[in-house]
DNA sequence: AATACCAAATTTGTATACAAAATATACAAA
DNA sequence: TTTGTATATTTTGTATACAAATTTGGTATT
């Protein structure tokens, strides 16, 4: 049995690797900590593994990897001039997320989108966000339906930046979405469905998203919020179901066409229907 | 991109690592393939990677391997006789479960219980069921009932057998959840609550569950399926929220006295509240 | 031209040696 | 006794060599 002392387990270590994405300068040694360089995103790392995980995951989300493409140990090795080991840690723990499968002595693949499944997390969503809400209303407090109003106006000022990125509004979106599930202490699960959601976010990827969308986002987001002030559980359900497959039903036929590659044959029935 | 061919992932390989868990003869060489033999439990890998993986996690769900305790790699390479590469690769896999945590240059632990998390997992599931069931009264026939009264029947004439293991009663406690979830196609989603729910089983073996219980799970799939056939969707929430929380509930005193060094610390605050 | 077969190349699987960090131990000093 | 320090031990991190399976390419044969 571990003393209360081995328990302290998330100690940050002495050592760190750095990395500057925007550089990329990827030599991937142990490097000394700067003074934080102006937009520069700067990441450190607990180890070789942990980087070569998390720029790999990165790069499989962010579609630089393309689902099907094979991966290689040795190209991975090279590339961040490191073993084999790290590497191979690293790609353990991909594929328990399911962002890449090892097919063994033949290959290691990143993983195919899954419509079928995109569709069961975004149903498990609504589910769980439908109760969360419905829980949240019978709690929410003036005091924290201001947060909300507050994340609301800040999405709504975002928009209206020249040059915004679409992953900050993804923050913010993510942010409102959290606040009831932190108010209702379910902050694991909001952790969880947002690891679930990753799968969607290579789905999103896909997708060029106009400054139209953003403006529907925030107009279901404040449709969502006066439902939940006037109490109207009835219509949550709806109105999130509405919010959460609205990028699916908008790509349907582009991904037949476009990225049919990327994706796993689907059972032909039902194809069409969410 | 990757050809058709390359895509069909899932061949069986043609060596294979047999371990009989009754006899527990761990020596972990590539034997070969042998007659069944009887009363023995017999298990199949696909490498010794694999192997490790299966009988850790086996071990971890099973509390043989307890909450908090160290694993050390040289350990398990010395138990399976295998080196330390396999044995990393499974720890990493079982990491990405959230089975076991790595500390750098520290060690590895099991993961300790964490009630809260748990709970919201049960959350999960009767939010995500409770629609699932919903949506499965609309469509179901009377040749799928068959199915349901069919697993109602076993589970009933199960529990009157002498000797069962409880294993026996929940995989067919599974069977009869996984029907509607089949039934109305979400059956990713279902085996991705199984994979959730597994944090669940350990915290079930902690417990002695007498034949009452038992009964009392069978009364409440009946309650359920009553509730199915009138379509009496209001009740369901109510009879699902009550069939899954039962083990904790019952459980609550006991861990707080027997059980607490397998147990995170809690938010004192809504300690015993679900 | 098509097929069967063999060897080379490729890729993951496995074992092992060594490095680096954390921890435990022994011992000296206050 | 306590505290600090140096050292040895333990444990995970990393690199690398080799094994095993698959794939690829070429060649011979039909």
């Amino acid at each position: 049995m571990i003393s209360l002392a081995e328990r302290e387990y998330s100690k940050t270590p002495r050592g760190y690797c750095a990395l500057f994405l925007a550089g990329l300068s990827l030599d991937g040694g142990w490097l000394q900590k700067t003074e934080r360089q102006a937009d520069m995103e700067e990441v450190t790392f607990k180890n070789r593994e942990d980087m070569v995980y998390q720029v790999l995951k990165k790069e499989i989300l962010d579609l630089e990897l393309k689902p099907g493409q094979v991966i290689k140990e040795n190209e991975i090795c090279e590339r961040f001039s490191v073993s084999r080991t790290p590497v191979r840690d690293a790609l353990r723990m991909l594929q328990e997320q399911g962002f890449v499968i090892t097919v063994p002595y033949r290959g290691i693949y990143v993983t195919l989108l899954n419509l079928s499944n995109i569709k069961q997390m975004i149903y498990m969503r609504v589910a769980v966000e439908t109760m969360v809400m419905r829980d949240f209303s019978q709690i929410a407090t003036p005091l924290i339906m201001e947060d909300i109003f507050y994340m609301l106006r800040k999405q709504k000022a975002l928009i209206q930046t020249a040059d915004f990125k679409p992953e900050q509004f993804y923050r913010l979106d993510a942010q409102l979405h959290g606040i009831w599930f932190e108010a209702t202490k379910k902050t694991k699960l909001w952790e969880m469905l947002q690891e679930q959601q990753l799968h969607y976010t290579r789905f999103r990827m896909l997708d060029f998203v106009t400054e139209t969308d953003f403006t529907r986002i925030i107009e279901e987001h404040e449709n969502l919020v006066e439902l939940l002030e006037k109490k109207r559980i009835a219509g949550m359900e709806k109105a999130l179901k509405d919010h959460l497959y609205f990028s699916m039903k908008r790509m349907r036929h582009q991904i037949d066409v476009e990225y049919r590659e990327y994706f796993e044959e689907e059972d032909p029935e039902g194809k069409f229907d969410i």
